[in-house]
DNA sequence: AATGAATGAGATTTCATTCAT
DNA sequence: GATGAATGAAATCTCATTCAT
């Protein structure tokens, strides 16, 4: 009885204190860290002035940490879990579903990842050369799965790290392109992404259109 | 005489508004807009406080307009211009001039194009959908470029605007990631960069490797 | 057993609030009233916020009040007592030792002692002149004791008030010096207390040194 | 007519600077240092809240520094000054004396020597032993002068540091008494401080009373 | 008795902007 | 053109206190 009541509060403060993190986390990425006052945070979620600094001492500033750290490391767990499993499809089915996964993973930590981009105050706060580093490993099996599909005799033998680089480059343009807010992404449109696709696909395999 | 003591003021006032213009592009660019008090900016010219509003009557705001829209156009100019000329060249060496030209005029244009990527406060003033309008137009010449190798036998016949939109994507890759400040970006290593531009040009051209 | 219980909880929160006063005392006279924050007094002995208001429903203001009442009346009757018994000695011998037993009694009290010196909150709780009435009668017993020196041939005949007022001068004058933290106070050197007192008592007595 | 102009501005700006430092010096030393919002430093001179940080960009704590510093050696040279021509009063009258200018200095200086005492900021700021140093400093000239007036037989040979330092634990003491608001000082009035220097003179001459 | 989440008034400070000189 | 003193709204943060559990 005892412990059931305190877990209940437990819970309602643990739950608070996602609230503000939620909170901060859309109204930054909406209006950047210093275009946000704390106070709109405090509003957006019915929440007194003085709890933020109850949650976290370290003011503004640690939420951001929070928030960035938090992220960071999902964000890179999950781009690589998305890549279990795909060693089954055709080539193009293989890169479609990849890229449906790492939508999904991106639309998920979209507002930390447009935070991580524009904010000045997370380079003192995070190496961005890690960020770096995740899309890096994130694609360090693509090279191996080629090689696969080319001894299988799928596509030609090449230079499979060039090539999952200027494949990966396709992706990233359009996830950039999404963060920055310039336009919708050249992989938006199915068709537009399936031709893409295509075109890359069919210099892999042999023949000639 | 008073002539000239008038054109006199009016060339140091030229010289001061640029000065202005060029440290508020400098600060801008590192703290961000919201992170850059005008007196940072003043004190960084060695300008009195109420001196800005002269120049700019609509005040910090409007720097960063004329900021924007000057460097607008000529970053437009700039990229098509840079691209004449480049039809005599075997294909590697062409696309490895279009980097060199590109790089200077990314550099060139560095600041600005900094804080068009990060601040918010730039959505209002320009459309970013015109930025990508830029980048996309930059690239139209392309096709065309490789449709006439293609005639002339260099490379295969192929989806050419694919390969424009798939070869721009490597070239924008590497250049925001150095505005985001990732590293270097994956075309500053001209070794990598020239096993790069092989890759995808064998990749058009006929054999196998 | 059901008052043995109730005992037991009486008991430990007679010692809780005991914990509470000793902590409030040493950070107020270290960091001040207004900067101690009451939290910090509730974490200094581990206790949850709200609890102080159990205790002290006037909150933090109450604290001082008791604090400073609760040492008041001790503070003069501990000054009044170590006085007792010092007939008996040489003279010298006595002011040393009221010396001594004083300096015990301003050591207990060192704390509050700070605290009402310094306070401007302290003004509104208790009449400063009533501190100076109790040191004006710390010292009243001792112009009889003079005096009666005096008829004991020990000293000569002398205006005893004004005696009485420049030695406590300067025992006031050490603790003061103490309380406010400029150095040791001139006291504290046993060979300097010692001149002092002698020069004193040698002007009291007749011959030329 | 240009440099007269600018001087106005200087001038004025230095006086609300002054203005400035009054209010802060008053203010403290009647409600202390944490207890002195800025804001009511502001309302008192009728200064807008952002003005403060053009002339202290310090802030709250550099006005307390500026005060205490710009105060400290004053204050010493003051005390030290009001010390010359005493010698050619006879000995009551030089000590009469000495305590008139003193007090004048005190009154003079009785804001800061209040914050002095009482805030714990203070000690940060500046070393307080430097300011027994300059009480200590103060009295030196005092045995010589004693010397002389026992050369010239006005009183006996004695421990005449000690004379000196028994004289000035009155002085002290009255000073300190007013400082804490304690009473009015057992010097502020004329008959008792005749007595008490009569008293003290009459030990330093020879003869019994 | 005990907890600590929640409140909100108020403190310090920043900063774009105005304006008299 | 130039100066920098002056303004005041708004931001961040502190802290005594309340209250549901």
């Amino acid at each position: 009885m005892e412990i059931e009541k305190l877990n209940m509060r437990q819970e309602q403060a643990a739950e608070t204190k996602k609230k503000l993190l939620e909170s901060a986390q859309k109204l930054f990425a909406a209006g950047g860290y210093k275009g946000t006052p704390v106070r709109r945070i405090n509003r957006d979620i019915g929440m007194a002035d003085g709890l933020l600094y109850h949650y976290f001492p370290g003011g503004k500033i640690e939420i951001l940490q929070v928030l960035v750290q938090e992220n960071f490391k999902q964000f890179a767990l999950d781009l690589r879990m998305r890549t279990e499993g795909l060693d089954e499809f055709p080539i193009e089915e293989a890169i479609e579903q990849l890229y449906q996964n790492w939508n999904e993973v991106f639309a998920e930590h979209h507002d930390v990842l447009k935070i991580l981009f524009k904010e000045n105050e997370v380079m003192e706060l995070v190496d961005k050369s890690k960020l770096a580093e995740i899309f890096s490993e994130s694609g360090r099996w693509f090279p191996g799965f080629l090689e696969k599909r080319a001894k299988a005799g799928e596509i030609r033998n090449m230079d499979f790290d060039s090539a999952t680089e200027a494949l990966k480059a396709i992706v990233m343009n359009h996830f950039v392109a999404m963060l920055v807010g310039v336009g919708p992404g050249c992989l938006s449109n199915p068709a537009h992404r399936k031709r893409l696709i295509a075109y890359q696909v069919n210099l892999w395999k042999n023949p000639l259109p």
